[in-house]
DNA sequence: TTATCCTCCGTACCATGGTACGGAGTCAAA
DNA sequence: TTTGACTCCGTACCATGGTACGGAGGATAA
């Protein structure tokens, strides 16, 4: 197991020095300790930031994420506890989808209004595009 | 045309009286002119307000928002602009949609792996789990 | 050994999207 | 006409998710 200093943790998992003290001031990451001063990180840790960016890119907040990893490491969490919290998870995640599903279909009718070939002048209304249920352009 | 305050714009819009205010300084929304100090407001800025909350459920920051209201008043954006412009919308939110129904199917593998009955100890782990691509508990 | 880079730590600052507050003025109903 | 509700305006404050800064000390390489 090779030190892996705070940069280079940074470095490796995309992220900057700033951000990795950032999440531990947050309690998502450990602070190793360190007898020199100069804390030690590992692939774990590692691991747990590219965790931590993943679930935020899916659309959770830190503090969600942080109730994610904290299923891992609570000793007292039951495996019904852990389904319960992953079934509003999901219920939160199917919401989502759909949601976007619909900003989708509105910008498909938005897109296919809009010819590119007819680039001198507009002939729509954004506004009208946006709002389901009116034909625009 | 009845005379609308800000007050009474707010909540038929849904919004707080400090958000019109919000929306005004960020010119979002126009600040009406007024002889006697208090600006009333017309149907329309209320139209305005519920696009600029329907356009921020579906995804878009206050700026984006802004340049989509723009594409409506600045004269010489054309169809083929606004068609660009949907278009990378449409991607990332597919991306987003993809990235999700990938959480998903991850989660459901998780509740799936967990019986309620076995509620004395977990048998997996979350991280896994998310990590894609890995069998989980 | 000295230069250079890195770490530690606290604190300050940033953008986004609001929300709250307080004093002064306005308006409308009783 | 007075009371109460509303408006105006500036400013301050909030949470979220970072980013930057500066001084002090540790690590490493020439």
């Amino acid at each position: 197991m090779e030190k892996i200093t705070i940069g280079k943790l940074a470095e490796m998992s995309g992220v900057g020095v700033e951000t990795v003290r950032f999440y531990q001031r947050k309690d998502l990451l450990r602070e190793p300790k360190t007898s020199t001063g100069i804390r030690t990180y590992s692939d774990e840790d590692s691991q747990r930031i590219l965790f931590i960016k993943r679930a935020q890119d899916l659309g959770f907040t830190l503090s969600e994420v942080k109730e994610l990893l904290e299923l891992n490491t609570k000793p007292r969490i039951t495996c019904g506890t852990v389904k319960i919290k992953t079934l509003e998870k999901l219920k939160e995640i199917e919401e989502k989808i759909n949601d976007l599903e619909r900003m989708k279909a509105s910008l498909e009718k938005l897109a296919n209004a809009c010819h590119a070939n007819q680039d001198d002048i507009k002939q729509y209304k954004v506004q009208e595009c946006f709002s389901i249920g009116l034909d625009c352009c």
